[in-house]
DNA sequence: GTAGTATCCCTAGCGTAACGAGGTATAAGG
DNA sequence: CCTTATACCTCGTTACGCTAGGGATACTAC
């Protein structure tokens, strides 16, 4: 299922700083977790990742190594900073609340309603 | 607490299409009550709901009736239609599997790392 | 009365970021 | 050898939330 784009504002960063905090990772990968660890409810595309990734490290959330792997292919390996590690922990949690307070609005009891 | 921008894409016009489905209501009373509902969690400003009013209205998925209250204020209220109906089942089913797809990359149970 | 606040509507311009579509290059597999 | 998968990148478009205005009327307090 692909969503509405602007659903995916906004989040794009924190997953990705999620993602590098767990274990360093490359961005073709990145998009392959994401896509299998939400059996494709969220289908990144390279156009979307990135140009996030490139963000990231432009403000120091993120930072990356270039490593050549064993068959010879160079990945760019990106992760996490001290600094992005606050900027996960504060975006999550802001997350968390803002979904929650989404879904008091979208799927309100009946009791509340009249 | 204020949320980044980015986060009330996508959430904007379902969220309207579910209060005005419950009731017809205009467009400052809109706001109250996503500020009261959300305990100030969301804080609309009215750039962010007049132009997404009229969007809604633009595209058939709302409709409005000037009404002039008892006081002599004239308000401009809002109700969902048929097609409105539709779209706001079809966005918050879409918004609940997106917000669970968001929540299993952001919140990993450890068992899944490594 | 009148000053200040709350109610009620509206719009123009800005900034930002996801996306589509394109490009390059190398390894793997048939 | 030829296709597919891997791996990186960027440009231009587009949409929409936000800031910062503007206008008008009712209510409240002094």
């Amino acid at each position: 299922m692909t969503y509405d784009a602007d659903l995916m504002r906004g989040v794009v960063q924190p997953i990705v700083l999620q993602l590098v905090s767990e274990r360093a990772m490359y961005g073709y990968e990145i998009i392959k977790v994401v896509n299998q660890r939400t059996n494709k409810a969220l289908e990144w595309k390279e156009g979307t990742l990135y140009p996030c990734l490139h963000r990231l490290e432009g403000s120091g959330l993120i930072k990356s190594v270039w490593e050549t792997s064993a068959s010879g292919r160079k990945r760019k390996y990106y992760s996490i900073t001290k600094k992005g590690l606050a900027t996960l922990k504060k975006k999550s949690s802001e997350w968390a609340s803002f979904a929650q307070a989404v879904n008091a609005l979208l799927f309100v009891p009946q009791k509340v309603l009249a």
